[in-house]
RNA sequence: GCGGAUGUGGCGGAAUUGGCAGACGCGCCGGAUUUAGGUUCCGGUGGGAACACCGUGCAGGUUCAACUCCUGUCAUCCGCACCA
């Protein structure tokens, strides 16, 4: 059969889509899975090989479950809020909505060219007033359930565009737009208060199925540190400092304590503090740093001590110096430390630079010349003395803290609650009112969605504000309790607001009564398995099981955990091994590939290239091969003859049934690939093979290869879908070999082969061994120590 | 620095519980078809003159047997980065 790839694959992409055949029923009566992959952003450069890699694992495993007869949701979006839209409509002043749309247009036909199996009748986009409205639901009820507050905070802001940026658009210290350096600015900041389900996000851990690479990644964002808080007084105040340490037992090498240069502690006695002046110019220096000098200059710690405050160690009453410097942090802990120099070696470095005391506690390693972190005896700690073990010294000390009320058992988390608002227009618009008598106000649920309002240009405003801060009629409105005049907040919400519920609302996409009906979510959830990029299983992933989480801590979900399994894949590099991108212009555009070799060969090789995980080099000559390999199937078309089954051929199709169908459900799709080469290697040794083979061999090809197998499934005479069809199944019997090859070694040595039954017995193939022409050499003459069989794989007979 | 991974032919990569290292594909070499190139088909392809021997980053170890397990070491990649 002439491959014609080309109207092969229109005509069957046709076919399906008027027969509607990939659209999910809620038919409860059936097994159901729900496979997931990140929606993509509908961004202007169009699809991206990346992409296709991303939809094509799970595109495999779901065509099979079809086939394996599950009602399968396989659904599509478009994660479309967004800077780079935002910008393109800046520079060219065409609408961010009508650049998404034009977008999510070229999104469609793109992926539809490559065949995958999405339920299309299920797309959302998270720009879309009827997806929104739900998103700003799920913040109010947030708020209503006060997981929602504001703060002041440091930001980075780019003075040049007036523009409050990202960590992410802030890399390095330099605007990601114009390159001038980013100053810190404080400003009001909408926070979320994720650190509340910081511990059922951990929990959370122990019931899913996650690659373990994946469960680490976020076990070390949430970052879980358990110690003590405990008080010092300070001397010439009534005021104590309070500390947060994971090594209570090491308090009495306490020597010095450092605060954080922004500590308020600072500010409330200004009055008191004899060397005000220096710290402040050390605050100002301090804030002047870019993030970029911050982590350059780690190694060299610099600080100034604190005049005028003294602290006391609450354990024997020791005087101890205070001292500010930016290697302690007012985000993490309480923003001041106690410091050990002798077993810490950031507090080691500290006192050898400012001559500060080092005060041995635990028996080990050299103080002379860096700090021990090690495990010893306890020495010159009063009661501890003679310990040796830190988690009951820990223990002991915990005891004697809460027994004499200067310290109690504490708990931090790496993880920050999460800054939930941009000055940016195109997003998700935040659903409160700021009133003058009643603060803030959220809105009423019936005034939702709360729409973006038409502006003439979306650069952001003076000092940083949202575009729309410029728009009165927006801005001013009645306030929701009271009826008086008010003002709109004119932040939105941050791009990963959209995708923290993306998957609830495929379930349910046009319902306008709730985000989704609940027997449909009970049926359909969770997520059975979810695959994408290892770059957002920390935040994305974090972001969307806390909004879930939360969904189900006020009923609105029947299960606590929303996906069951996570994998990812790898990253597919340029043809020179590094990162695709255009200024290295080794970026592969898929549409290219369809084009030259279609998309059944784009679709075969991005899962042959190599292992699903792993970052792996494209090589325009290997897909060459996949379309040669297509190529070779088709013609089978003219070597099919008959019904049946041919016995030559039988061993091999049940085997690579059984291979196939496991390395699908196990990501091993190059290995999957490569059994299917195998057995029309197999076939064109023989010669022939029959019609109903080839139907088995195409039914396996089908989800890899959709467009062909229907076509070679339409020339056998079927008029079914193929991709509806039944996916094979083997008997294990026949998987087995009659013959089998065993490898024969002498002291462990290969030194030949032997052909046997496979049902031979020990004796019998130890006795054929030793026979044998090849290995007899080896063994006249010696004594035989030992022979050590393994049926079916090889004989070692050991000599001496 | 911490955490996680990965090192196998010329290349991408295979290898169940430790059991014939290099499946499958690319590339390359030779041959057939072709006026020629391309395509297609057949044969070969870790190194080595070799049925010896050597080969899975490097150095050791355990074992009848190690890509696989253990100890040390080097290199690369990714994530987090002064987390007290």
């Amino acid at each position: 059969m002439k491959y014609d790839f080309g109207s092969i694959e229109s005509k069957w992409q046709k076919k399906w889509a008027d027969a509607d055949i990939f659209s999910a029923k809620d038919d409860f009566s059936k097994p159901k899975f729900y496979s997931l992959i990140e929606f993509p952003y509908p961004s202007g450069a169009g699809l991206h090989v990346g992409h296709i890699k991303a939809y094509s694992g799970l595109e495999v495993v779901s065509r099979k479950r079809r086939m394996q007869g599950y009602n399968v949701l396989f659904p599509i979006g478009f994660d479309a809020f967004g800077l780079p839209t935002e910008n393109t409509a800046i520079k060219t002043g065409v609408h961010p909505r009508k650049v998404t749309d034009d977008n999510i247009a070229k999104f469609t036909d793109q992926l539809k060219r490559v065949g995958f199996s999405f339920d299309w009748n299920r797309v959302i986009d998270t720009t879309d007033e009827n997806y929104y409205k739900w998103t700003q639901w799920i913040f109010l009820e947030m708020f209503n359930h006060g997981l929602v507050f504001r703060d002041t905070a440091l930001v980075n802001y780019c003075p040049s565009c007036k523009v409050v940026l990202s960590n992410e658009d802030s890399q390095g210290g330099k605007c990601d737009i114009c390159h001038s350096d980013i100053i810190q600015k404080s400003k009001d900041v909408w926070y979320l208060r994720i650190t509340k389900y910081a511990d059922k996000l951990l929990e959370g851990l122990n019931k899913v199925d996650y690659l373990p690479n994946i469960k680490m990644q976020q076990e070390n964002w949430i970052g879980k540190s358990t110690g003590a808080f405990v008080n010092f007084k300070i001397k010439e105040a009534d005021e104590e400092l309070r500390i947060y340490t994971t090594r209570p037992d090491t308090l009495f090498g306490v020597t010095f304590m450092v605060i954080a240069p922004e500590h308020p502690i600072i500010e409330k006695y200004r009055a008191t503090i004899k060397n005000i002046s220096e710290l402040d110019a050390y605050k100002e220096e301090c804030a002047k740093k870019t993030e970029f000098e911050r982590t350059q200059l780690v190694k060299d710690k610099t600080g100034v001590k604190i005049e005028g405050l003294t602290a006391i160690n609450p354990l024997n009453n020791k005087e101890i110096p205070v001292y500010i410097s930016d290697y302690v942090m007012m985000g993490y802990g309480t923003g001041a430390i106690m410091a050990v120099p002798a077993h810490d070696q950031r507090d080691y470095e500290f006192a050898k630079k400012f001559g500060i005391d080092i005060i041995q506690v635990i028996k080990g390693g050299d103080i002379s010349k860096e700090a021990y972190t090690g495990d010893g005896e306890m020495i010159n700690s009063d009661f501890l003395n003679g310990y040796t073990n830190k988690k009951s010294s820990i223990e002991r000390m915990l005891e004697y803290l809460e027994e004499k009320g200067i310290g109690e058992k504490g708990v931090q988390y790496k993880m920050k609650d999460w800054a939930f608002n941009r000055q940016r227009y195109w997003g998700e618009p935040i659903p409160i009112v700021h009133c003058p008598k009643c603060k803030m106000v959220p809105l009423p649920y019936s005034e939702l969605p709360l729409k973006l309002p038409e502006v003439k240009n979306y650069e952001p405003g003076e000092g940083g504000e949202s575009p729309l801060a410029k728009i009165d009629s927006f801005v001013n409105c009645k306030c929701p309790k009271c009826g008086g005049p008010a003002k709109r907040e004119t932040d939105t919400m941050p791009q990963w607001a959209g995708s923290s519920w993306y998957f609830l609302r495929y379930i349910d996409p046009k319902n306008d009564k709730a985000f989704a009906d609940p027997e449909k979510l009970k049926y359909w959830l969770p997520v059975d398995w979810y695959n994408g990029g290892m770059e957002h299983v920390t935040r994305h992933m974090i972001y969307s099981r806390f909004w879930h989480k939360f969904l189900y801590d006020i009923g609105k979900v029947p299960c606590d955990e929303p996906y069951a399994k996570r994998t990812a894949q790898g990253m597919i590099l340029g043809a020179n091994g590094v990162k695709m991108s255009k200024s290295l212009g080794n970026v592969v555009d898929p549409n290219d590939v369809v084009r030259e070799y279609g998309a059944d060969t784009l679709r075969t090789y991005i899962l042959f290239m190599g292992d699903y995980g792993s970052a792996a080099p494209w090589s325009e000559s290997s897909v060459k091969g996949c379309k040669r390999f297509l190529e070779r199937v088709a013609d089978l078309t003219a070597i099919a003859k008959g019904k049946g089954v041919t016995p030559a051929l039988e061993n091999s199709f049940h085997k690579t049934i059984k291979k196939v169908g496991e390395d699908i459900e196990a990501l091993k799709f190059n290995t999957a690939i490569a059994a299917m080469m195998t057995l029309l290697n197999t076939i064109y040794e023989h010669g022939s093979l029959t019609e109903d083979e080839l139907n088995t061999f195409i039914t396996l090809l089908c989800p890899f290869a959709p467009h062909l197998a229907e076509e070679i499934h339409e020339k056998l005479g079927y008029s079914d879908f193929l991709s509806l069809a039944k996916w094979p199944e083997y008997d294990e019997k026949k998987t087995i070999d009659d013959l089998v090859e065993v490898a024969v070694q002498v002291c462990g040595k290969f030194r030949g082969t032997l052909t046997v039954p496979a049902d031979i017995s020990k004796e019998e193939l130890i006795d054929a061994a030793r026979k044998l022409d090849r290995i007899r050499p080896y063994i006249e003459g010696k004594t035989i120590v030992k022979e050590i069989c393994v049926p079916g794989k090889l004989v070692n007979i050991v000599v001496k």
